[in-house]
DNA sequence: CGAACGTTTGAGATGACTCAAGCGTTGTGG
DNA sequence: CCACAACGCTTGAGTCATCTCAAACGTTCG
């Protein structure tokens, strides 16, 4: 099931048999690509979405000199452009960070499931809008958090996102991602990443080496950055024992 | 018309005489509220939402410490917290910035119309997700950009929306609120947003003075903080007139 | 007239940046 | 199989943007 993971977890929207069934219907073909491929640019016209499978990607605006902003990144079981459906075109670009599986649908199939299965539909919107809270508590981080507060919230928060897909333990996770990712994520150089991350390790809160996470302190880390999990709407359970029982092995 | 100025301009998906009147039917009441008044916090179960008629809104989430960093700050013709509706309950507080008039919509009346009115729920699906691609023009401005930009950045995109919403000429418009707030809006204090002001005043760029703003050249404005409005979504005739061909007199 | 609020300015501290160089690992082609 | 290129990580030294703390000023309103 290309969709195992889609919503899984989130609070009061899981899908329905009959709902995941159309949604798997709804998809045209999978795909394998590379790491930093750029699958969409901003205001290309778009007909289909991506559902994400397996790996990482990341949306992204450049500035006139190069220098470029993370807006999201997206873990498996992410509908990674779903927006584009209502927006038509994108105000930013999408990529692989690492080698990915993606599942393709096209925009028609879409239009056939909100017009016959409108609680789904509502799902799909409800999916959307996690992404603009994600959004907000990136704003939070980037406009009041020092540089240790973001990289710590940062990795807290996807933590949090891969142990409700099943991709780590909560206190263990693979991230292909580099440490100049991680500057164009939190807004900061890859050199003071370097830094910060010197500091996490000798606070003991938090290792991140050659792409695996390993966060020694969860609580330190979360408060560090000021972490509060609510805007991901996760379910209660599965949000319980994210703090105390965790139950998915590392991916 | 309480819903006049609701998804005006919108790039191909203005509302059709019917929907405006579904929508008009679908008011409960109309509010007066006071400046400074929140009228819904993180978490708080939510039933209705609230389109932004007269005045101006913001979204905002606080640190531990009461540092507040805004999320979002809405106009006439907002659908504040549309949102609310799929989510159920939000992550961050809602309140006015100055005085405002408000409309007030129960979600069971948006319930029924997504039921009844699946193109205008994909409207209105439409509208949330133009505030998504408004944060993350914020993340990038706060990413990415000096406090002269960002705050360059912030004025270029308030007046691009204000004039959409037929509230400013293009270079002068009213906007009730403090360089305090704007601090609070760009990541940075008030003290340094002071200074900012003086210097795009003494570039004369643009002078910000008893929440009168002018815009004294919008093009060297825009360029100052990367500002390019195609993450609005506004209709390419209005767009065109940003620049160009002011249509509308001072509020 | 005084209180409250917002704005303005100064001086000094500091967090993050820039520039520059060196190091370690990985993959690849001679 | 070695050599080297490419890439990412690490560290140092100096600079600069923004912050903090503090005080004064102007305006509005009761």
């Amino acid at each position: 099931m290309f969709t195992e993971r889609f919503l899984r977890d989130k609070r009061g929207v899981s899908l329905e048999l009959a709902e995941r069934q159309r949604l798997e219907r709804a998809i045209s073909e999978v795909l394998t690509l590379e790491p930093r491929t750029t699958i969409a640019r901003a205001g290309e016209r778009l007909h289909q979405s991506t559902l994400l499978i397996e790996g990482i990607m990341s949306r992204y605006i450049d500035d006139r000199n190069g220098l470029r902003q993370l807006v999201a990144v997206h873990v498996p079981g992410d509908f990674v452009d779903l927006h584009a459906f209502p927006l038509q075109t994108l105000d930013h670009d999408v990529a692989t960070m690492t080698a990915a599986t993606v599942a393709i649908v096209p925009h028609a199939e879409l239009e056939t499931i909100t017009l016959e299965m409108p609680a789904l539909a509502r799902k799909l919107w409800f999916a959307t809008l996690i992404d603009a809270s994600i959004h907000r508590a990136w704003l939070f981080r980037l406009g009041r958090l020092d540089a240790v507060g973001r990289v710590a919230h940062f990795l807290a928060e996807i933590n949090a996102r891969l142990v409700s897909a099943g991709l780590s333990d909560g206190r263990r996770f693979a991230l292909g991602i580099t440490q100049a990712d991680l500057a164009e994520i939190c807004g900061l150089t890859n050199v003071h990443v370097n830094r910060v991350m010197r500091q996490l390790r000798e606070e003991r809160l938090c290792v991140f080496r050659s792409s695996l996470v390993e966060i020694l302190k969860p609580e330190a880390l979360a408060a560090r950055g000021q972490f509060d999990p609510s805007y991901l709407y996760i379910d209660d359970r599965t949000h319980a024992s994210l703090s105390s029982h965790p139950r998915s092995a590392l991916s």
